[in-house]
DNA sequence: TACAGCATGTAAGCAGTTACATGATTCT
DNA sequence: AGAATCATGTAACTGCTTACATGCTGTA
């Protein structure tokens, strides 16, 4: 998935700032299984509304710099779910640095495979939260979308990503425990048996 | 973590040709959490035997094309060594195209959304199998390394990656069944309920 | 006959990260 | 006083994917 859909997506749900879209994706429902960051989001936005698949609105705020809303457009919306039909997804890629540094475990110190194994576990339990604060995050109100005809009737509205982000945020929720279930279970065992081979081979 | 590293990694477990290196990350124990594709790995053993951290033996093979068999140097243990002691590891990220579609599913077809969910079932059916085939890879004797100086002790290299690679392939089997759960359970009613608003909202 | 697997390598191109640039406010 | 949050944007750089180039073997 290319930035430029992936910021469509976003504002499927709502509309947003580049900072708001960020947000969603380092904290909000999206950040389960994707991530962009600003240096991409802005860019990607400003071709969006060249192209006319977004428009944005200058907000002026107090005690803040002013905020470029971006709402999508019919044909934004279009091109989106377009891009939803006619994708083939991609391999799904995980990628973790501690999984790597703790598959050589047997040369690194006890203390650091532990350290690493509670990082690990820790970063679970902030997934996890997000996961579950997240639920129906999609369904308060963004104020600025009541009367426009982007949305179709409030009801769907409403229920924007609802059924989806439900299953998923399940499906996360349930990838979380079972992460945070399996290190309570094993870490122990895990540790004295590093420990045993230590004490073999010193 | 940088290519050079992971193929460092790779070759703690024994010595091997780029093409063999690709596979651990494709198909093999690796495959869960880290990823690299032959037009890295070649450049990466390239520049790495140029500074001396790896070294390779040409092998000519009946009915095969020559290959390099690259063999990590003491430098380049020690290297390595040093590098997972030093790097704090970067945030865990995972992306995935399919849930990021059916954060959508309301938007969907049911018959998109089905196929989405099984191809997603099927892949991760996929990944468990390479964990659980995976598991005691690490031990399979390479022929080529039983009397190197880069190998300390028998007993250590025989139990080369074990110890984490178990504790990893656990965690990686943990995660797999419970998203295979997950989806057994929840698939059915998701569907259900999506047919439900379409029916009310065609 | 065509495709998949084994095997290595280069190079173009792109997408995205990181850092830089700017600046106000609020919290510690 | 300094850090964090809000807010936008550009540009250099990097790292990776993809495609190209080559060629043999075994299978469908």
């Amino acid at each position: 998935m290319d930035i430029r859909s992936l910021c469509l997506g976003a504002l499927m749900a709502g509309d947003a700032s580049g900072y708001e879209i960020r947000k969603m994706f380092e904290e909000g429902v999206f950040s389960f299984f994707q991530m962009a960051s600003l240096g991409s989001i802005y860019p990607a936005l400003t071709k969006l509304s060249q192209e006319g698949l977004v428009t944005f609105t200058e907000q002026e705020q107090e005690n803040r710099p002013d905020k470029k809303v971006y709402r999508l457009t019919p044909e934004g919306r279009r091109t989106f779910l377009r891009t939803l039909f006619q994708t083939r997804p991609g391999e799904d890629r995980y990628r973790s640095d501690i999984l790597f540094l703790l598959s050589f475990a047997h040369e690194l110190p006890v203390e650091l495979c532990e350290a690493l194994i509670d990082e690990y576990a820790a970063r679970q339990e902030v997934m996890l939260d997000r996961i579950t604060e997240a639920d129906g995050q999609f369904n308060k109100d963004t104020d600025t979308n009541t009367d426009t005809d982007t949305k179709t009737d409030p009801d769907t509205s409403k229920s924007a990503c609802q059924a989806g982000c439900d299953f998923i945020g399940g499906l996360g929720e349930a990838v979380c425990r079972a992460t945070l279930d399996f290190i309570s279970k094993n870490k122990k065992p895990f540790l004295a048996e590093l420990r045993k081979r230590r004490s073999r081979q010193p």
